[in-house]
This record gives C-alpha cells, sequence and structure tokens, in this order.
DNA sequence: AACCATAGGGAAAATTTTTTCCCTGTTGGT
DNA sequence: ACCAACAGGGAAAAAATTTTCCCTATGGTT
C-alpha cells in the first residue's frame, strides 16, 4: 500500500467532493453504476481504455468512502455487483451538474486553450 | 513546458469539469477570486499551505481556459487582479453545489474510510 | 492439458502533478 | 547599499497517480 507524505487537507466540502470525484476516471465509473454496468467485467468491457488494474482501484476507493457497496452472490463463476449507498445516490445530481457544465462550455474551453498565448494576446489580457 | 505522452480525453463533459474545477487546489483558488481575493500575493497570503509558484500555474491554467481574465493596472509597484469571465462565473453554481455536498457528506465519508477493511467487515460486504 | 471467463492484487515502471529552490525584473523605504 | 513587496518563471526534485506486467484462485470448455 502506498502511504502518502503530505497529509491531505480535507476539511472543507470542497476539496472532499474533488477527492471524491475528482480521480482520472472515477466519474465514468460512477456514471457506468448509474446506467446498470455494475459488474467489474462489464465495466472493464465499457471503458476498455482504461487498465482493469485502476478501475479495480478506483472501486475500492468509492467503495470505502461508502459509496458503492459490494455484492457477492454465491454463484459459480463469481459473480460481483456494486451498487450505489444512499450517499452514493446523493452525488448523482452532482455528477450530473458537472457533466451539464462541461458539456455546455467545453468548445470555449477549447478554443480559449488553443488560442491563448500568455500576456501577448489582447483579447486575454485586459490593461486598466 | 511539460508535454504529455498520453492524450486525455475531454471529449465528455464530465472530463473537462473535472479538469477545469479537479486540480489539487483550483477550486480553492476559484473561491478565493469569488470571495473577492483577487491579487496573487492576497491569495497566496490566504493559501499560505501552498507554494505560490503552483497558485500561478493554477490561475494561468483557469486563464487559459477562459474562467479567469487578467487585470493589469498601469501602476507603479505592478497591481494585477484576476476576474471571472462569464464562463468563470458559469462555473460558481457548480462550485457551490461540490462544497454543499462535500460538507453534507464529509463526516459520513471519514468514518467509512476509517473502519472500511476489505472483504472482511460485514458492514460493507453484502453477500447475497 | 490448455484455454476461456470470473474477480482481484503485488511490484515496479511510467507518467503526471506538485513542490522546492532559485532566478528575472521594478519601485519604495531605511 | 540593502531589503521589502510586487508579479512571475525555469529547472529539477519529490510526491502522487496511473499504467503495465504478472501473479493468485475457481470452474467450465475445447
Amino acid at each position: 500500500m502506498y502511504e502518502r507524505k503530505i497529509p491531505e487537507l480535507l476539511d472543507c466540502g470542497l476539496a472532499v467532493s474533488v477527492k471524491v470525484i475528482g480521480g482520472k476516471w472515477k466519474a465514468w465509473i460512477i456514471d457506468c453504476i448509474r446506467r446498470g454496468v455494475r459488474r467489474p467485467s462489464a465495466i472493464h468491457k465499457e471503458m476498455h481504455e482504461v487498465a482493469p488494474r485502476i478501475i479495480n482501484m478506483h472501486l475500492k476507493e468509492l467503495e470505502e468512502y461508502g459509496l458503492i457497496y459490494k455484492k457477492i452472490y454465491a454463484e459459480i463463476p463469481a459473480r460481483v455487483e456494486y451498487c450505489f449507498t444512499e450517499v452514493g445516490i446523493s452525488i448523482l445530481p452532482v455528477v450530473d451538474i458537472l457533466e451539464k457544465w462541461g458539456n455546455e462550455n467545453k468548445e470555449y474551453i477549447y478554443r480559449n486553450k488553443e488560442n491563448y498565448q500568455a500576456d501577448t494576446c489582447p483579447f486575454h489580457r485586459k490593461t486598466a
């Protein structure tokens, strides 16, 4: 297990939320589960860009936080499903809002990033 | 300048939002500016846990995205203020919602994380 | 026997992000 | 002359995260 060397500042709500959703793929995983893609193997298939190992790690993290829990069916071959806890469900509207804002503004952001030249372009710089 | 080796997947809105707010300190910086702490030195003072260099880098990133812009006053000593663009303003309610969710659920998350023991604690594990 | 699928993790490498250290300037105060 | 505050960045180290590789097991299929 990896041990942090610098303690985290998780006193404020913003930091907690960012911690929970902010990983590289966690929001996507949450979205999978919401849409009913609950089994690890199914999530792996949908997120084929991402190594299974990582998805497992994120799932575990979300389980640690208590956003999802694991249903282990006594079947052969092993069958596992991840489902939302109540708190997990409560974050879904937040995810929706992030998704919405991102979709509404991504073109603007791309455009700005491409055109951006530090301190030279008067479009970005406003001198008073 | 650092160059990415793995291209980012920024097609979906969720990824874009997480990219924009998801840095270690960006949400805090946004919150500073919103509360009127607009000058770099003032932000540095408030966020004394964080190296000025990083704050500058995040400010630049937010400027690149077009969430904030730089007002440079023709004064001596140099005076700079960062202000929100329209799109910057539009993200504030999103930040609020993240802040709110985090505050409402942080104790729950702390508790779960502390009590969590993978696959041994029946509180977390539900076998069907 | 060799392979598939299921679920999962340890170790180490690679990548990305954050941090520290030290530098560029300007102007004003002591 | 020296130190303060202002705004800012290059280089490299450190830390954190992500990725790859390879392993554990079970049981079914070819």
